[in-house]
DNA sequence: AACTATTTATAAGA
DNA sequence: TTCTTATAAATAGTT
């Protein structure tokens, strides 16, 4: 609109048409904000530009967008919320099929609901159920063992102390220069270490524990939502 | 901006107001447009004017309003919507996080991720194992059972059937009356019963399997929702 | 980002 | 509302 009418058709010039956009988005929104003020109206634009993707937004101030949108729902009177709500309720929906099945698939694998179950599909079971059992077998086995020996080594080393204790003592009964003296220090000292050492065998031991089998069955091939 | 310049501010005079709405909101319109096409845009302009109450509203061809709010949605980040659907998305989260505790419990059944079990939970689940292997067989052997039971009824039938034929076969060449004459009339008739007879008791077969034990776990107690 | 010749928008009046 | 028109404002092309 000056130096020259131009057509309104798209710019090919990719820096021009940005250009272009930069330059009469502000006037856009000058005028906007001018009716604003004088006509005492709300106004709301967003627009995007194609090219650079970015978003744009113009609004009125005492009115925010969230507003502008619910104004805009109640006026025109169709809820635009409607398909998103359709939406999550149809997510809601997948997400229930998906917990039935999965409740489906436990109460099999607990000894229920196996009536429509085929043959193959009860033989598949037990072949999973057996190596399963197994692995949860050697699991337990493996824990247990664990704490067996986690208590055989507190004992030895409660025994290690125990004995350099009855060393000590004896020593010191035969030294002449402690006879039956006993100012008790260096016998604390003693215990003391001894309620710490064991702990250095205590602490968790976290096996990683290798299987193979179980997997591959199809029955808990259920689609991830999200 | 013609025939004299105005300060932006409100307008008090109601019809000029109005006169003046109406105007600009025109050329708003326009650059609006010319934006869009000029610069391949996504425009969009709602407004309302405070006097009149009434909407008014530009949007670029090639989208629809709704399209228009969920796009600016999605650039924005925030979901408008939220608020009105905190309800339906909180089920959606319980739910996710019901069905994550499900697939957990059967990747436990299944002999995998053991290692957050403590001894106590590996000895119960080991005994619902077996007891669950034990029902998982048993109907598996009833199932077995069944299907060798129907062979046999259908094969007893056939049998039957076969002797019937050859028993009337043999009453017709003893018979004087048929001699060897065959006119296949009576021939078909049989066959055809024949192919009648053996589904009679090849009906499917439900039996109701009765089970103890496996209930109870307290690993499936998940609260349902709705 | 600034300049400016032109086009476009529009305030006031009809 | 719409038309007219003098004038203000916007802006295309250029620097």
């Amino acid at each position: 609109m000056a130096r020259g009418k131009i057509q309104i058709k798209r710019i090919e010039n990719t820096t021009n048409r940005q250009v272009t956009y930069s330059k009469r988005r502000n006037g856009l929104f000058k005028k906007a904000n001018e009716l604003t003020v004088l006509c005492d109206a709300k106004v709301s634009i967003i627009m995007f530009s194609s090219s650079t993707g970015k978003l744009h937004e113009y609004i009125s101030p005492s009115i925010t967008t969230k507003e502008f949108f619910d104004l805009y729902q109640k006026t025109v009177g169709t809820d635009l919320w409607s398909s998103h709500y359709e939406n999550m309720q149809e997510n809601l929906r997948k997400l229930k099929e998906v917990n039935r099945n999965l409740r489906r698939e436990i109460r099999q694998r607990m000894g229920d609901c196996l009536n429509d179950l085929s043959l193959e599909e009860l033989r598949l079971l037990e072949a999973e159920m057996d190596q399963a059992t197994k692995v949860i077998r050697e699991r337990k086995l493996k824990v247990i063992s664990n704490q067996i020996d986690t208590q055989r080594k507190k004992y030895n080393n409660e025994k290690e102390v125990h004995g350099r204790l009855l060393r000590d003592l004896e020593a010191r009964a035969a030294d002449p220069r402690f006879g039956l003296v006993d100012n008790g220090v260096e016998y604390d000292s003693v215990i003391g270490f001894s309620n710490i050492g064991p702990r250095m065998f205590a602490l968790s031991l976290q096996p990683s524990h290798p299987h193979a089998g179980a997997e591959g069955s199809d029955l808990t091939t259920y689609p991830l939502l999200f």
